[in-house]
Order: C-alpha cells, then structure tokens, then sequence
DNA sequence: GCCTACGATGGTAACGTTCCCATTTCAGAC
DNA sequence: GTCTGAAATGGGAACGTTACCATCGTAGGC
C-alpha cells in the first residue's frame, strides 16, 4: 500500500482492470449480474489491491442518492431517543444507509440550522424529534421530495408520517393499573407541554380519564431544568391534602421519573405506600428502592419502523399516500412502587 | 414557493442576480469581505428568494472539503459515549461541521464496514472509541491524510492522537479516598479488558498500587452481557472471605456499577457498611439508597477536546506532529456509598 | 500621463460518479 | 443467410460546486 496515497478512483480501477469505467460502476452500483464472470473478477481483483473505495460525495451529487438518513432530536441525553436511535442505526445498516445525527437541544434556531445543514446534504429521509415548530423548512424539505417522519411529536400542519407510542392507550394501561393497585387519589407530573404532541396527548387523556373513571387528584406541568424545589412543593402539596384513597404519582417520561424520584426521597416518601409509576423505562428503574413500575416503550421497533416508513414513501414517490400514524402500546414492567 | 421545486443551484441563483457563479460561490464560501456591497445584496436577495442551500455533496466532492466529522463509538447506549457526543456536537457545530456517527455495537467486523463507509464520505476527520483492532483500516485512512483520534481507548500502532481519562490517576484517587474512608479490602471489577486500552490501565494500575499501598483484595474480569450469576458468585465471595479491613468495591466504569449494584442488592449488601464506588457519573448514582460515590470524567471536555485536536491536526498536515495524548482527571463525587 | 498593482469580477476546467445512449457480439427465428 | 433482440460492454455528458487564471477598471507612485 502506497505510503501517502490519495485514495483510488473508479477510473484508476477501470484502467488497472482494463475496463470501461461504466463497468466499474456497475459492479459497486448493484448491477453486479449484469457483468460476465471473468469481468467480475478482475474488476474485484483491481479494486482490492487499489484499495477502492467508491466515493459516496460524488455518487450522492450525481445520482441524487446519498445514502444518507437525517435524525434531528430533540435531546440527545434522553435514553428515549437514544434507544430510538439505536434502532434506527440497525435498520440503515441494514439498508445500507448511513445515520447523520443532529441535536437541537430543545432549541428551535439550532433546529431550524440543522434542518438547512441536513438538507444541503441531500440526506434521503429525515426522521424527526421536533424540538420548535419548524413547518416552514419542513415544508420546504417535503415539496422538495424528501420523506419524512416525525418521532414521537407530531406536527399538525406538516404532510409526514408519524411513529410513536399510542399515547391514549397508555395512559389508560397506567390507570388500569393503579386502580387494580387501589391507588384513587393521582397526581400526573408532566413537563409543559407546548408544541409537543405526545404530551399534550397524554395530558389530555389523563385528565378525561380522571373524570370518567371518578378518580381523584390533578396534572401538574412544570419545566424540570433546575425547578427542584417547586417539584417538590406541588408534591408535598399533593401529598399534604386530604385524600380519600392512597396516592400515587403518573410520570409523563424518563425526565420526569427521575426529578420526581428526587423529590420524594428528598421528602422522605415510602414508595408503594405512595404509589409512582413512570412512562419511559430506565435502567435503573429497578435499583431505586422496591423498583418503579414503569410502562416500557418498544424503542427498538420505534426506531426501525421510522426507517423503514422513511423507505416506504420513498418507494411510493409516485403516488403519495396520506400520513401514516403508526402508534405502539406501551409494556407494563409491575415493581414494587405500585405494591401496597 | 414552488410547489414540487428541485432545490435551486448555484447557477439559478447568479443567473438570477445577474452575476457570475464564481461570485455566488464566493459569497457562499467564506469570501463573503472580497465581494461588494451592491454585489452582496445582490446575491443575498436572490439566494432567499429562491431559498437557495449550497449542496454539500457537491462541495465536499470538488474541494474535498465534506464539512463532516465521523465518530465511531462502540457503545452507544453507554452514557459516556452519548455525553462525549455531546461535547463533539458542540464544538462541531461552533465550527460549522457536521457529525456522522456510527455504532458498532462491539462488533469488530461491523466496525470495519463502518469505517469503510465514513472513509467514503469524504469525512475531514475521526474519533474512535475503537471496539476492536482496526488497525488495518484505520492505518489506511491515516495514510489518506484523515486525523484521527482516538477516544478513552488507544490502539498501539495507530498514528494517532488519543484523548480520554487519566486512568492512573483516576484509580490513586479512587483508593485514596477508600483508604480515608477506612475500607483496606478491596475488590476491583471490570470488564474484560481485551484491546480496550483504558481498562487494561485501570487495572494494572490497581493491582500496582493494591500491592504498593499494602492493601488487601484483588481485580475480577468477567463479561457483563448476561453474566449476573457469575458476578453474583464472584461478588459473595469476596465478601465471605475473611478479611482484616472492611470491604468496598471499585467499579472500572459505569455498566460494571450498574451491574455491581444490581448483584449487591440481591445480596442484599447494606451499602456503605461495605463500600462502592464507580468510574462514570450516572444519572441514578443519588438516587439508589445511600448514594453511590463516583469518579465524573469531564466528558463533555473529552469530547470538545477530541473536535479540537482533530482540527489542530488538519492545521498542521504539512509538519505531522509526534501523537499527543491527553489526559483528563476525574473528579471525586462522594457519596454515601463509601461512608461507614 | 504612463506603468504597476490591487480590488472586483467572470470563464472554464476539474472533482468522481451515474445515466443515457451507442456499439459489439452472438443466439435463435424466419 | 439475413433479421431481431438480448446480453455485455464502452463513451461521453451531466450533477453543483470550487480552484485557477484571466480580465477589467481605477487609484497611487514616479
């Protein structure tokens, strides 16, 4: 191998194999059958000892095929999108693709740069953790052709598929539990929920249920950054007010769990006796005295139905179908913080 | 806006300005002072209207120039690698690159492929958190002239720089505080060290100062994957043996504290009377009974560090420096864990 | 008033692919 | 024996950008 070598071109294996260029490209562009045998392999011989590579910028900028998936989230540290990812990552490799990641740190202008960066790299689909309201770039990014999916937040005004957890259905699964459990009194710890979707949708569905299901108790939304002590007050107001049935608290997410498991070993609480249960599951939800009862998003599936979604309308280009919406119900892991 | 528009290219927009697309081109690559006044209103005013991006496929195939740093990391649901992301996203983004990130989920093979596809996109620059021994691989792309660095892992024979944890260090200052903390029997887990180079520091630094220090215990290795019997056996052994000094244990990272922690619980180990202690800060580390004590690696440091030194080395290609390597301490959380 | 030089601009040739359209060869149909 | 067509290959023109060199003014030095 030479010791400075500029990497090899398909025209320097064309050359090497004593080959038309075009044949080259066939063999790296999929059309590998469509070569004789004895072809095949001297262009296979060339290319090893040329330690070919093909060059994906150039492949992207002519065909328009970059091979490139975008992944705008929202928050990188959330084990959520993380695990979502991960799936993600296994249905491109699977693919073929490759994974450009981007985090807007729940702000709308880094959202919207990356928006502008992902699509200069011509990425094929965008899957998409909306942090803002950034239809105007979407919608440029989808008249422009490029599939996308939204992750977990849907966007009203935005023509894209949308995958995620079935919101109403989970909520439901964590009433029917605590109810089981004899928990009567809740209170649903959310962040605000502002454009998000997801949370907007869960909220709802908890309050409606508390009145159809004649439960006491309230949703409180607060920002979670570094409102510590206003947590643990709405709590210990919660916890302080006469009550007809044991309490217990519903955590809207991982984020959530985790501030709120905070504040009630801050206020000394014996968990079970106080019920808490956490949409989102964590890994140390069961190292955490009796365990948090926890409902389990299937991030894996999440993720590689993002992808895969992403593929299928590419496929249908032609003829563009409606929206999809693709939600999963969430898994309940029973611990101890919902045993009496 | 146009209703199904291919972007526009830098030619429509100069047409559009009446201008050249040298100037364009200009105006969009950082010559922005050299163009006039009029000249840049000119293009300003055209390129929104048109809402023109520059193609990065493009660019980064003419100059060579693909704006893109990837990042290989063998573990992406460890924690670590997602805060060291982080820090790399940042520093990227204030440097106006983008990240490609690949997972190799341990996977040597995997791995290569990997490489062999950023190698494709032209990627200016590389940070590994290597799983195997890629040498191979990574020799060329040093060869081709890409910097390289290489995360918490070194791999001997690569040319390149490597940034990470001052491992030795971290473990005096480990024992250092076991020691105050009156704990003079110790038992240090990890994971197999292998190829990773950071643990088979660690743990040569242990046993060195073990013996250095006259204290009493041992190292185990063992693979986590699903090995809780194992680590279980391992674990009540140490405990059972006779010992002169009260016992503590000394996690190599963050997955072996969540695994320890896990084994001590269904030991049912009252934390403290037998001290723990881990390398990594996670998110749950206040939260489990007493509070585990951790040594925090400045990740989001590391991870700048990794953007800033692959930069550094794109700057001096002419006059190859002799590999730097950087290495950052911990910093102490004490805990209830290690409190008797 | 001429030459120099610099500042502002434009034209053209790459970069490494893929795509479209030849061209060649040869098997089988009439 | 010619014709048709498919299979195997090759040639050139894009793709959207940047780099290099050329061209024009015009201000300053003598």
């Amino acid at each position: 191998m030479p010791e400075n070598a500029q990497r090899a071109t398909l025209l320097e294996v064309a050359r090497d194999a004593g080959v038309s260029k075009t044949s080259v490209s066939r063999y790296f562009g999929g059309e590998r059958e469509r070569l004789s045998r004895d072809m095949q392999r001297r262009i296979a011989a060339s290319a090893t000892r040329l330690g070919y590579r093909p060059n994906q910028m150039a492949r992207g900028l002519k065909g328009g095929r970059s091979r490139l998936i975008g992944m705008l989230v929202a928050d990188i540290r959330n084990p959520f999108s993380i695990a979502v990812m991960h799936g993600m990552e296994q249905a491109c490799r699977e693919q073929g693709l490759s994974l450009m990641v981007c985090n807007t740190d729940n702000d709308p202008a880094l959202e919207r740069e990356h928006l502008a960066l992902l699509a200069g790299y011509q990425v094929e689909g965008l899957v998409i953790n909306a942090a803002g309201r950034p239809s105007r770039e979407l919608e440029a990014l989808a008249a422009q052709g490029t599939p996308l999916v939204l992750l977990d937040r849907a966007l009203g005004d935005v023509d894209a598929d949308v995958v995620g957890l079935d919101n109403a259905r989970a909520i439901d699964t964590a009433l029917d539990h605590l109810q089981t459990q004899g928990y009567g009194e809740l209170l649903y710890v959310s962040e605000p929920p502002a454009e998000a979707s997801s949370r907007q949708a869960r909220l709802a569905r908890f309050r409606e249920q508390l009145a159809a299901r004649g439960l006491g108790g309230e949703a409180c939304c607060l920002a979670l950054d570094d409102n510590a002590p206003a947590l643990r007050r709405a709590i210990a107001e919660f916890l302080d007010a006469p009550a007809g049935a044991p309490r217990a608290l519903l955590c809207a997410n991982g984020n959530v769990t985790l501030a709120v498991t905070r504040a009630l070993q801050a206020l000394d609480v014996t968990l079970g006796e106080t019920g808490l249960m956490g949409i989102d599951e964590l890994d140390w939800c069961n190292l955490v005295a009796p365990g948090i009862t926890t409902l389990a998003q299937p991030t894996e599936d999440i993720g590689r139905t993002a992808v895969d979604s992403l593929l299928q309308r590419r496929r249908e280009r032609e003829r563009p179908a409606p929206p999809r919406h693709i939600h999963y119900p969430a898994e309940l892991i029973a611990r101890g913080s919902t045993r009496r």
